[in-house]
DNA sequence: CAAAATTAATCAAGCGATTGATTAATGCCG
DNA sequence: CGGCATTAATCAATCGCTTGATTAATTTTG
């Protein structure tokens, strides 16, 4: 058959993204994920390992493509500070809006108290995105582009905070804007054009108004 | 013994409060729960009926405390808008963070992607809270007080988004802010003063600036 | 003593993981 | 090419363990 052959292990991978992402890792079972994907239960641990092997071989799949992505931007340093972070946010919210699934079980599972080998693994690499915000902020305030006495790390919050509040809580989110921002076409049409529009217009209210940020 | 007797289903509360933030609610068992609150497994059923019944039970415990704190806000209608927004954010984020393992749990189990009777009724119990917040908005644009062109559902996003962030990401937050901040004597001192100045001083950047929101 | 509180022991169900057997695909050699 | 050997993929069955919950017996309390 010369229909579509796609990989086996990838579509294994993209249900268990989305179970992870709508039960949590504890509550998603292996028996689940192997009977919605269609295969024998055995075949995750013969693929990957172990429940955690899944879990991890998804991560492996996203942060190579993602951090391609982030380096893009950050190179761009021919670009002022404002172009640069515009970018940022556009490419960003793009990127994150597309792989919802992903980034609600990324920070579902980070935002544990107790501290884990998992949740130490995933900080690192979210911090590598702070960074590069971080960076282009900090940099936009050494030029004199941007408000020199913005709270940098708060607004580290509030880029990712905002994001997450969209997008790690489908069910408020949803209920708040009026449709569902899981639904691929809503995003394209509506979510992404305007949550990049909002975040843009925030950002400069905050870093290049003229008032005293005191 | 004439010792302090605290209530004793009020202390297994407490300690389950701190283990479901610590471990999810999937990932922490009853008789974690029960080994670390120094009593015997069966009592939680005995008191609580279920495991359900004791996440549950620490629900009604801090959401009657709450909703008073927040309508001790919205009624304060003799103020001008800003005034309440400012006294909105200080009493708000004082509450949640000294209440920062109820809403690490609160908001852990609502970022579930699948509905379940579980997330509706703390999706219910979130909107009241953003519902006061977007009334405060509204009012002041339609007082002509705040921007009239400012995304009042985004704005939701961002004043809770970035709370969250903090809050229910400590480890991220903490690496960010570089101090620990799940430390008590830390949170008065430096994040709560910090943060609501900063959530201030946003807010009023996107809300009372002079330049087109466009 | 009777009621309430507390305990250890036990239960069925579900978990992740492994097994050994079976089938499908691939490589190798004459 | 054709037949055998080797590897990869898939399966049902089951392992040992943990889970949340319940029991029946015991202790504490008023």
């Amino acid at each position: 058959m010369e229909k579509e052959k796609i990989d086996k292990k990838d579509h294994i991978l993209d249900v268990a993204e989305r179970v992870f992402a709508e039960q949590g890792y504890d509550g998603a079972s292996t028996r689940m994920i192997s009977g919605e994907a269609g295969v024998n239960m055995a075949m995750l641990n013969y693929y990957f390992g172990s429940k955690e092997g899944v879990f991890l071989a998804i991560f492996e799949r996203r942060i190579s493509a993602f951090q391609s992505t982030l380096l893009g931007i950050s190179n761009d340093s021919g670009l002022d500070p404002w172009a640069r972070l515009s970018q940022f946010v556009d490419k960003y919210l793009d990127k994150v809006i597309n792989n919802n699934c992903f980034h609600i079980m990324l920070n579902r599972e980070v935002s544990k108290s107790k501290k884990t080998e998992l949740t130490d693994k995933i900080t690192t690499i979210i911090m590598r995105n702070v960074h590069v915000f971080k960076d282009i902020i900090e940099d936009g305030i050494k030029t004199g582009a941007f408000n020199k006495d913005a709270d940098r790390e708060l607004l580290i919050a509030t880029m990712f905070g905002t994001k997450n509040y969209i997008v790690n809580t489908p069910h408020i989110s949803s209920a708040i804007l009026g449709y569902d921002v899981m639904d691929t076409k809503m995003q394209e049409d509506k979510l992404k054009p305007r949550l990049k529009n909002y975040m843009k217009t925030l950002l400069k209210a905050y870093l290049m108004n003229e008032n005293d940020n005191k």
